[in-house]
DNA sequence: CTGAAAGCGCTTACAG
DNA sequence: CTGAAAGCGCTTACAG
């Protein structure tokens, strides 16, 4: 392994230059970088990293923190840091919490995340009172994206959720639907999302609004995902006097309602409309009408707010640090599984 | 920030011995033992990495390399590569390399893994000779998963794809279709995968074995993708004279052809059959036939062999450590969309 | 089982 | 613009 030394020497400088040199610092004359450069790529150096950070208190490395990575959302928003990261020249730490509060209590009680990153993205994690003490006492910068909690000082990224799903609702309303169900994630899950919680939120809202009252029947939670769609249609039916519109807080979730009617022999959109949340990779193959957010936007956009500040001279930051979350906008997309109820 | 000193001077030891206290080396008595933790622990000290790396020469990280992070397989892989070692005590570094050769160059010619990892995955990655240097000269544990290039001296893990494509299409064969397209990945990709190559030879074999000459009419290439799967599919109704039967070479593109069909007015499995391979999680909500892959498994089988060296004592290695790569089984799952063809 | 000391390979004031 | 030297916070032979 060739070090420093070995480049300094035969640059006929001192380390120090190779040092400042090699990190395009401004205060090397050309020629000596030129010189520095050469020997640099002669001998093949690359700079040890460990050694780097010990003495430089960088780490150049920055932590992802995602519910699932396979879930179309956190994969589009991983693949979107993770470009914006490598190009700027960051490592990216992936923890995939997995749905497991074990493994949150894991990266945040244990030394995880200590002395290890520059900064953190919170990608829809949500924090418990004292996991925001622990980041607290980590004193990194950060960013959240999506729903989760908000941690003070950090700048967030995210969509309306509330006037997403009041979008969603209000589209089913327009059709005609006066009995529009809602499929949501669980509270109880061990990750709990707040998500859903704002969806709901628009979900009642645009009920209220069209002077309907929200109907606790009509309301069904399960998991957040395919199989949670599935489950939670089916008990919606197994209620009786099935809804004429289904409102999926997520369109995975809607994806496993499709499932779910098949099953029991109803027709999308002529017995039962549906409509989720994402615009997901599949939702066109599926016909499925949708509110579309920008998942690789708010990627980008947080990675980019999260460097910004450690690029720059510190409190130089040229994005709305933290202050108000910046809100991407989402759209309805009308496919196939949305259209008035029969008329009977 | 507590050093290692703070918490020696409490414990009343050398650093040296709390050193090896907190790594649980055996070379330290039960109760030195328990003052060294009780004292970290009132300190809340946390080791620092850069140094721990510097002077130890571990750096306690894995590079997980993947085509593209959004795609089904190489999330459930990632996901599960995650899980493992994060219990392992490693910290994870992911490389996506969005389909772009750039990337790939970046990360294998540049010094993005020298000295930064203890070791390497490589998710169907395919390497040019250059590369296979390039990565000897590292000189780091390694292993691959799922087609791409065979590392020496790497093990690697992966289904064998000539078999599942020869299952496909044997499955059509079965019910009795001679018109069988393929559609699959194209060579001309700027980071081009190999499995295609192996399930189109699959394809080719089965058709054989039945009596059959694969016809170049009927073998479309394009993206490995939805996208991909779309526009292969169209372009295989332009040319006239459709197939009874499509054998897409993973489930995502069999998902494009269901949207290229559906335009084209053509019902499946009435007018077309079409099977794919993976198992993707939303295979079942789509009534996809396919070959199911077990991807989760692949992912925790290699980061098992990757780490197992690491931890035992050099070759003691109790996995199969090099040698001919593990070979995982996949399994046919008819669902809705394969059937006889129409007798006309 | 434990400690004193060297050393891992850089970066950073400080001085010039 | 450049260099000598200290220091970042650990781990590892070596000695006992």
């Amino acid at each position: 392994m060739t070090r420093i030394d070995d480049v300094a020497r035969l640059a006929g400088v001192s380390t120090a230059t190779v040092s400042r040199a090699l990190r395009g610092l401004p205060t090397v004359s050309a020629q000596t970088r030129r010189r520095v450069l050469a020997a640099a790529e002669q001998l093949q150096y690359a700079v040890s990293p460990s050694a780097s950070r010990l003495a430089g208190g960088r780490t150049g490395a920055v932590a992802v923190v995602v519910p699932r990575i396979t879930r179309w959302f956190f994969g589009v928003v991983v693949e979107a840091v993770e470009d914006f990261l490598h190009q700027a020249g960051y490592d990216l730490l992936l923890h995939n919490l997995g749905g497991r509060e074990q493994n949150r209590q894991r990266l945040l009680r244990t030394a995880n995340l200590h002395k290890r990153v520059d900064a953190v993205m919170l990608v829809a994690t949500p924090l418990h009172p004292a996991d925001l003490t622990t980041l607290a006492a980590l004193d990194l910068p950060g960013v959240t994206v999506s729903s989760g909690t908000d941690v003070p000082g950090w700048p967030c990224v995210r969509i309306d959720d509330v006037a997403a799903a009041r979008t969603a609702t209000r589209h089913l309303l327009d059709l005609g639907h006066r009995r529009i169900a809602h499929i949501s994630g669980d509270p109880d899950d061990e990750l709990a999302f707040t998500a859903h919680l704002d969806r709901r939120h628009g979900y009642h809202e645009a009920l209220r609004a069209a002077g309907l009252r929200p109907d606790p029947g009509l309301d069904v939670e399960s998991g957040f995902d395919i199989a949670g769609g599935t489950r939670a249609t089916e008990e919606l039916l197994r209620r009786g006097d099935p809804p004429t519109a289904i409102f999926a807080a997520c369109d995975e979730m809607a994806m496993g309602a499709l499932t779910a009617l098949r099953d029991a022999g109803l027709r999308v959109p002529q017995d039962v409309s549906l409509i989720g949340i994402d615009d997901h990779a599949l939702s066109g193959v599926l016909g499925l009408s949708t509110i579309a957010q920008p998942a690789t936007e708010q990627g980008r956009l947080a990675a980019e707010m999260l460097l910004d500040p450690l690029c720059g001279p510190a409190g130089a930051s040229t994005i709305n640090a933290a202050g108000s979350p910046v809100i991407l906008p989402t759209r309805l997309v009308v496919r196939d599984s949305t259209a008035p109820p029969r008329a009977n």
